[in-house]
DNA sequence: AGCCTTTGACCAGCG
DNA sequence: TCGCTGGTCAAAGGC
């Protein structure tokens, strides 16, 4: 049977923190890491099989030694491509490095798609110095919330990672309730089958590090899973485990089509384990069917199916909380923009007639010095200085720029400029070309993200002051030009 | 029987 | 060269 995997489980006595136990909510991670892989990265994904059956006694320990060889690092498969999992756990132990912060932040409009290939592995590896605003958590109720890092951090050099730079990181989380103290260890499933062939442990982490290899002979996709945190939610008396997924090479295969019906007597419910997410026709169910305290381990075919179908559920679920938080993000952007335009143009007017009174006042200087001796360029000079002035332009680099916009702006400013100004739209301020717009909240990352000129953009917090800057720039240059062009008749 | 996990040994890279 | 570290092997055993 192609893809059975009607996996086992640990032995009672040793733990294996590596992988958590994810019985009933497997779907969910399952889905969610499958479908960041398949959208565009040449990594691999990879899963565990998670298989079920009862709780095993897990013991907290553990750390085998592993020893190596070989083609470790092969990096030539393919780009690596890391996961971070957060999955239920029954040992308690509760969290030590965990990121709390990480899955406290505001979500971040981000397509899944964008969140592969973006991140570096480790710079969330290890759950340090991550500045938070790198990730994001998408709440999949009754599930879990998944988080993601934002494609912007891998664009900044801040953060070396060790990594191919496709490579990226994702947290999903989820509770569930207790399973009595000895977690199954369920690898999340990903689509693809795999043999755990060793498990180290690794200095500077609490817990042991587990290496998988696609159970495809064909096929060398590999992925190393490592257990970030585990805690146990006094609230919610549930156990929450993290895991952070590194997968590395690609498969040279499909992902094994799923075998519903199959389970062993054994009551080993490993139809979701091997089952791919996508190669399930979907068909909602009910949101019960995807309870996260359904007991997995009493697989029957209608469950396995159910399972798949519930995989196929939580999909269309994560896509749809993605659509909702890109409309959202998109709305808020919306509203912020007009409020910055509102404001841009508030403050051009005011400052367009600040300069027309300048001006004004320059020509009246002007005609009445014309009437007496006058040289040109001085006064030219001196005027321009003082609506400078007038204007409130104090920064000189403004100033300068105004000076070398100036025939840029000039053509469309005369006679009148008032328009023109006015018609500069705010949207059409040289912004960023970043992909993701600049909004009242820093979509993720945004805290590192630097607009091209060096203005930082904080979040709901006025106006960037590159864009001010500019606007200044601009309505300077406006005002010289007016002047200009006024005085020109000479 | 097949496939899995466990786990100590082994190996390569590095300082 | 030595010791440490991380990745892999492979025997043993479980389901
Ligand atoms: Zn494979």
């Amino acid at each position: 049977m192609p893809g059975l995997s009607v996996s086992t489980s640990t032995s009672s006595t040793s733990p294996t923190p590596v992988v958590a136990d994810c019985r009933s909510a497997e779907p969910s991670p399952a889905v969610a890491v499958k479908s960041l892989l398949s959208m565009g990265t040449p990594a691999s994904a990879g899963s565990a099989t998670c298989s079920s059956t009862s709780p095993r006694p897990q013991s907290t320990s553990a750390s085998s030694r592993l020893s190596s060889s070989e083609d470790a690092r092969t990096s030539d498969e393919g780009p690596d491509l890391s996961v971070v999992v957060a999955m239920p756990s029954s040992s308690l132990r509760a969290a030590q490095n965990s990121n709390a912060a990480l899955s406290q932040l505001p979500a971040a409009p981000m397509s899944m798609s964008r969140a592969v290939n973006m991140i570096s592995p480790m710079q969330f590896g290890a759950t340090m110095g991550i500045p938070s605003p790198l990730v994001s958590p998408m709440v999949s109720p009754g599930i879990g919330a998944m988080t993601l890092i934002s494609p912007l951090s891998l664009a900044t050099p801040a953060i070396p990672s060790p990594y191919p730079a496709d490579s990226s990181s994702v947290v999903h989380t989820h509770s569930m309730a207790e399973d009595d103290g000895k977690s199954t260890r369920r690898p999340l499933d990903d689509g693809y089958k795999w043999r755990k062939y060793g498990q180290k442990h690794v200095k500077g982490h609490a817990f042991p590090r587990a290496y998988y290899k696609c159970s495809n002979t064909e096929c060398k996709a590999k992925k190393q899973v490592e257990i970030l945190s585990k805690e146990f939610d006094e609230t919610t008396k549930q156990h929450v485990v993290k895991e952070h997924v590194l997968y590395r090479g690609k498969h040279s295969h499909s992902p094994p089509h799923s075998r519903s019906a199959h389970h062993s007597a054994t009551g080993h419910a490993s139809a979701l384990s091997s089952a791919s997410p996508f190669s399930v026709a979907g068909v909602h169910l009910s949101a019960s069917s995807m309870n996260p305290q359904m007991p997995m381990s009493s697989a029957l075919p209608a469950q396995a199916q159910q399972a798949a179908n519930a995989q196929v559920y939580y999909q269309q679920l994560q896509a749809q909380q993605a659509q909702q938080a890109q409309q959202a993000q998109q709305q808020a952007n919306m509203q912020y923009r007009m409020q910055q335009q509102q404001q841009q143009q508030l403050l051009q007017l005011q400052l367009l007639q600040q300069a027309q009174a300048q001006v004004q006042a320059q020509l009246q200087a002007q005609a009445q010095a014309r009437t007496q001796a006058h040289s040109p360029p001085q006064f030219q000079a001196q005027q321009h200085m003082q609506i400078q002035a007038g204007l409130g332009v104090q920064n000189q680099a403004a100033h300068a720029h105004a000076l070398q916009l100036h025939n840029h702006h000039q053509q469309h400013m005369h006679p009148n400029y008032n328009l023109s100004i006015m018609s500069q739209h705010p949207a059409s301020i040289p912004l960023p070309s970043n992909p993701l717009p600049s909004a009242p909240y820093p979509a993720v990352g945004a805290k590192r993200t630097l607009d091209q000129s060096g203005g930082v953009l904080m979040p709901g917090v006025g106006m960037p002051a590159a864009k001010r800057a500019h606007l200044l720039d601009s309505t300077a240059s406006a005002a010289y030009a007016m002047a200009s062009s006024l005085m020109a008749p000479q």
